[in-house]
DNA sequence: AATGAATGAGAGTTCATTCAT
DNA sequence: GATGAATGAACTCTCATTCAT
């Protein structure tokens, strides 16, 4: 019922662009009056937002699973996992990263939930910083920074395939180190701990 | 004529948002009847491709001063500087980033000429590199990496004004300097560039 | 059942309005399904008629109970409580009013039965001219008239009520008194018959 | 242009009732696109407003055609005729008066130019009270009760076309006649008033 | 170079009503 | 006796666009 409008909606927001969407259309595609969507939603409005949510839960659990997984690991070495797996969730998922963090809505209304995936993203930054991966920066101010890199890399593939990108991989892989490189404690130190954990390391 | 409309467009974007421009009220502000409009223009689309030309434009314009004016010949600044400059252009028009970075194309028609402006970014990475203040990185990843990291914060930036951002200067200033950090050369001759210019460098 | 659908319509008239007045809206606040109300009433009509049928019956009801109780036995006094009982009923339900009077029926479908009422009011005429309080007026004229009068008041109360109307119950006692007093038989007939049953009438 | 329009409208509000009147309906009576009717109205509201204007209009045109016409005549027998003149105007201009005094606006939003027409008739009151036409009445009241008595026999003659109305034009003489009687000075007066100015009076 | 009137399609939304369950 | 889901037509209104003047 809802779960096949929202589906639909979604695939014409993806094809067809967010200007272009209209309640007409996605009658048309689901094959069902105007008046049935609005059975299930009573807006456009709330529909949309049906979707944000959607793709927010999306990614939260995503990068909550990995979070969960992971407690025990070099702290640096999550974080980094976890910024990969959020870039990844996006290539994969263009719609719910486009829904999520790229349609611009008319008025931003609330400040949506961005901040479940922020947590996650901060408690790792904070251990990186209490387990002295990091040296002791200003976790807020670094994380919104990390959230930026990963954040441009992401919405940049997604927005512009046609631009001759370098190797994805490899462009991904530098943002996210070169995003945190700097901010490891002395080099030295770095490396020991590596090399102290370096069985550890699943990786 | 183009210019008064052009302006008029742009006025209306900021005041009311992409979504509820239109024709009539374009032609209302500008004091002509919808027709005129056409005589410039051949259709909404040709007028939009207009503002986003101009936009690329005037980040180009922007960006290559600071290139060629070269206010300071210590090139990792000067890219330092660079991208602060694409940052703050973003957000003092933001209307116009939209337009170049944000509003996705229903399929992106032509791969834009962001080229202009990333061959400017691309220059001074390469300079970087030439000049020792850079490891031996790849020019080309790098540079789009540190595209993606200025895009990232502009574009949060403008589209999620109501999340608590930290201190913005600061964080600006934390994105760049952290994605570019790491690229130095070993930080001794970083330093030793640094101290060896001190006096020059007329920040 | 019936019952409570017909109030809750009645109830949806009073707070929104007529004009939107809607199915969907009564059986929400019924709390049933649209489809419930289709048992009890065939169209959105046949309810309307209902309620129709139904103010008319209450009219009827409060003027046929003074009429009957013949409360006091001067005629003429009778008839003029019989016309503020109508005009207060009119402004107390004022729904009930509207739609037994001012609801212009597209086509006059049938002639409702505004006889009932009407009736009682001629009644009372009669009365009057038979016992010489009046004239030998055109009992059926005379009755039209007065209930041009009495509608007229009631009326423009109920659709303008933010025209400066001066104190209302002065207006209508003014109305009833001047649409009855020239139709009384010689003054001092009339005063007569009043001073000889000053004791008698119970107000 | 308007004038088709509005013509259009009023055809259709007085053919179908204002319950089913619709810009579509209105734009297919006037052989044009819906949207062609917004370049001359803002909204249905805007055009409902211009025709209940527009009746007001001509109401107090023919009402102070008649005032001026009649200054030196015997002021209650200009009362008289002006009521007459109303009378007959909502009879003869069903649409008009329906417009003016029966449609119920969904809200009243200002208090209608009643005023105009209004007016008039207060005037014509008052002076019946300067000239000792009438006792030392409550001019305010008195108006008001005349109008009420007026407007009565008006909306119900338009209203109910299938009752059984005695002839209608005795009725409404009859009306005027006994809401004003009993206003009157003293009988002999009024008489002698009449006997003097018997051959001035033209009716 | 410019306009004003027009258009036809389409927007979001609500309606009275039906009918399998 | 009642429901919930559905429908198709209708609603008001806005849009990009055209074209005779």
């Amino acid at each position: 019922m809802r779960r096949i409008i929202l589906d639909a909606a979604r695939a014409i927001f993806v094809e067809q662009g967010y200007e272009s969407f209209s309640m007409r259309k996605l009658a048309e595609k689901v094959e069902c009056s105007p008046g049935t969507i609005y059975l299930h939603f009573e807006h456009k409005e709330e529909l949309f937002e049906c979707l944000v949510t959607e793709s927010f839960g999306r990614l939260l659990e995503t990068l909550s699973e990995l979070d969960n997984g992971r407690r025990c690991d070099d702290p640096l070495a999550a974080l980094r996992e976890g910024m990969l797996a959020y870039v990844e969730f996006g290539l994969r998922n263009q719609s719910d990263y486009r829904f999520a963090f790229m349609l611009a809505p008319p008025v931003e209304k609330r400040p949506y939930k961005v901040h479940g995936s922020f947590d996650i993203l901060r408690n790792m930054v904070r251990r990186c910083v209490e387990e002295k991966r990091f040296r002791a920066v200003d976790v807020e101010i670094t994380s919104q920074a990390l959230w930026a890199s990963i954040h441009g890399i992401t919405s940049l593939l997604i927005q512009r395939p046609a631009f001759p990108w370098a190797a994805k991989k490899k462009l991904i892989a530098q943002v996210i180190h070169t995003a945190t490189a700097s901010l490891t404690a002395t080099p030295d130190l770095a490396e020991q701990w590596e090399r102290r954990h370096a069985n550890t390391v699943g990786r």
